[in-house]
DNA sequence: AAACCATGCAACCGCCAGTAG
DNA sequence: CCTACTGGCGGTTGCATGGTT
């Protein structure tokens, strides 16, 4: 088909935002919403493309961000959903209240990865780097690739993190790195809580073919679960869905402007969210105030003008 | 003080799915 | 059904900054 990139056509800036282009887009959407973003640089008076514009949006004007740096909390909570989700930022980010797919990736790979080996953590497979790099294809055979997992090799959400979080990273804490465990390694020696689990222990032979049988029911639940955000939140906070039931996770803030109203962050995040977000983190975690957090906050003004 | 290196972050690129015409 | 468009996502790149030599 030949299709072009968005930013194709000429003429449209590229590379950082300047704050004069923030502050266009941000009273822009302030006062309209985003609507479709491929008219938003046109009606906006900017010389960007839509795409650009709703990453800049999302990443950086939104108000509702929380910045500065990541609380132990929530890099734990990272951790424990890519075990789970793979690479799958926006769900992760869906789960972190404040913070853009974009920071959890970058942290994931300049941060996160690194803690993760010194732990002896094949960030990847969430697997011992021992047992990475001896059993590629001996010991509990599968290579079970996180993200990239048969999903069927689970068979029921994970235990809850709850109990886990406060072990990562701690430097009394290691991971069990004996063979006898599997994929998954977070805080499930003690067998945790979650009855009818695998959840981090190595399937036998047996266990395997007899799943197998099953591979299609598995599939199918774990299908259902890793698509039912509600049950993952659940899953991860120990809790029962019920209580994600009135939330979206995956919805879209509703960015349509209260004109009448002046108060921050109440306007963008959307109720039930706000309330009901699985993790909710202490307010801003004494976000360091540098320039580009000063450019945003002026930004921000503009937008209560 | 200058050069080099490492790191973090913002933004772009390309692909995919959904959808309207 | 096909095509074109749009939004969304993950991977990657490039720049700015800070630290080290």
């Amino acid at each position: 088909m030949g299709r072009q990139s968005c930013c194709y056509k000429q003429k449209l800036r590229k590379g950082l935002w300047s704050p004069e282009e923030d502050e266009k887009l941000l009273r822009h959407i302030t006062k309209y919403g985003h609507g479709c973003w491929s008219s938003i640089p046109k009606q906006a008076g900017l010389q960007r493309c839509g795409k650009s514009c709703r990453l800049r949006w999302i990443n950086y004007l939104r108000p509702d961000l929380k910045r500065g740096t990541f609380s132990q909390e929530e890099e734990n909570l990272i951790i424990e959903l890519h075990a789970v989700l793979g690479n799958r930022w926006s769900q992760i980010a869906a789960r972190l209240p404040g913070r853009t797919d974009n920071e959890i990736k970058n942290l994931w790979n300049s941060c996160l990865k690194k803690k993760l080996k010194q732990k002896g953590i094949d960030p990847v497979t969430h697997k011992p780097l021992s047992e990475v790099e001896n059993g590629e294809g001996s010991g509990s055979n599968k290579p079970s690739l996180v993200g990239h997992h048969p999903i069927h090799q689970y068979t029921s959400p994970p235990p809850p993190p709850a109990k886990l979080s406060s072990n990562w990273f701690n430097p009394e804490f290691s991971p069990p790195m004996t063979a006898s465990y599997g994929p998954l390694y977070y805080g499930t020696t003690t067998g945790g809580s979650a009855n009818n689990t695998t959840w981090g222990l190595v399937q036998t032979q047996t266990e395997k073919e007899e799943e197998e049988e099953e591979e299609e029911e598995e599939e199918t639940k774990w299908t259902e679960f890793l698509n039912n955000p509600l049950l993952m939140a659940a899953a991860l906070q120990n809790q029962t869905p019920q209580s994600y039931y009135n939330i979206e996770i995956k919805s879209e803030p509703c960015y349509l402007t209260n004109s009448s109203s002046s108060s921050s962050n109440d306007m963008w995040w959307p109720q039930t969210q706000q309330q009901q977000l699985p993790l909710q983190h202490e307010p801003l975690q004494n976000p360091d105030i540098c320039g580009k957090d000063m450019q945003r906050l002026t930004a921000a003004a503009f937008g209560h003008i």
